[in-house]
DNA sequence: AGGTCAACCTGAGCGC
DNA sequence: TGCGCTCAGGTTGACC
């Protein structure tokens, strides 16, 4: 499911939920996710408060009271979706309301908060992933060392990205998928950052021009604000805290579009899908070199 | 060292 | 109705 935009919106969605709760109640359905659950998981959840709920590349991250920092990933295929008290939601197939606890075969986490409201973490792929880390070591962790930047943070610029890229010779796609030279962009936003630069996904990364760096840096960054703006994209699993999908999906240039006009002005060319390290690529051969 | 690729897992969609 | 195949927002470890 999702990359920055929509790890993004569902942090957003969460905050009223769990921000200054306290978290009342953890049930944990099964003993792993991509990795186990830590140890006595439900028990060092339960009566912490959540002092802020914030996001490092495709984590959300939970500091609690007792000094340690739940970490969640929602792997390609996680949900979390917020329940308030007497509300009813349907989501996919199941009914949920507050109090009787039921739940569907991938819901796999419920918490509890004194908003109050119930927050279920469902993914049926199971890729994700929840960890404890101490709050004060969170930079140390392996799962948080060794990260690029942020994309909308002043540090990904055009002189850190060329330096990153220096002396690479895999392809710019690959290179923008790595999570150690910049975190956050997935198959999707890379297709559309490389588009809105007119950068083919197979130029090797070293290679590009300083121009070219500097548009593909300002690219990234416009299209994850355009699609946080629209509540991330959602092709199969992505929801919104509200269970509500997102929108950017509708406001695809390239990614899903081969076979398709190339929508930039004045170019004839026909969208184009390729295989890079076993994922597809869509871009459009004639404009973007 | 740097780069590619299969593996993890389930479900949806398609052709036959 | 069902079977087999392909594909899907990510990450990682094994391999060249």
């Amino acid at each position: 499911m999702p990359e920055l935009p929509e790890v993004e919106t569902v942090r957003m969605g969460l905050v009223p939920a769990l921000e200054g709760r306290i978290i009342t109640k953890a049930l944990v359905r099964r003993a792993d996710l991509r990795r186990p659950f830590p140890p006595r998981f439900a028990a060092r959840l339960e009566g912490q408060r959540v002092l802020r709920l914030t996001r490092r590349a495709k984590y959300i991250l939970a500091d609690l009271s007792g000094g340690e920092t739940l970490v969640i990933h929602l792997g390609m295929s996680g949900r979390m979706a917020v329940y308030a008290k007497g509300q009813r939601t349907k989501l996919g197939n199941y009914v949920y309301d507050i109090g009787p606890p039921v739940e569907g075969r991938h819901d796999h986490v419920v918490l509890e908060t004194d908003a109050p409201a119930r927050i279920v973490y469902t993914d049926h792929r199971r890729f994700g992933l929840m960890a404890l880390v101490e709050t004060a070591a969170l930079d140390d962790d392996a799962l948080f060392a060794g990260l690029g930047p942020e994309p909308l943070s002043p540090a990904f610029n055009a002189k850190m990205l060329t330096a990153a890229l220096d002396g690479r010779r895999t392809p710019i796609k690959s290179a923008l998928l790595d999570q150690r030279i910049v975190v956050g962009l997935g198959n999707i936003y890379v297709a559309e950052a490389l588009f809105r630069s007119f950068i083919s996904p197979k130029r090797l990364a070293g290679s590009l021009k300083p121009e070219q760096v500097a548009a593909l840096v300002k690219a990234s960054k416009q299209v994850l604000k355009d699609a946080i703006a629209k509540g991330g994209s959602t092709l199969r699993d992505h929801a919104q805290a509200t269970g509500d999908p997102g929108n950017f999906q509708h406001h695809f240039q390239v990614y899903g579009r081969a076979g398709k006009p190339c929508l930039h002005k004045g170019c004839r060319g026909t969208v184009k899908r390729i295989t890079q390290a076993g994922r597809s690529s869509f871009y459009c051969p004639v404009c973007q070199k």
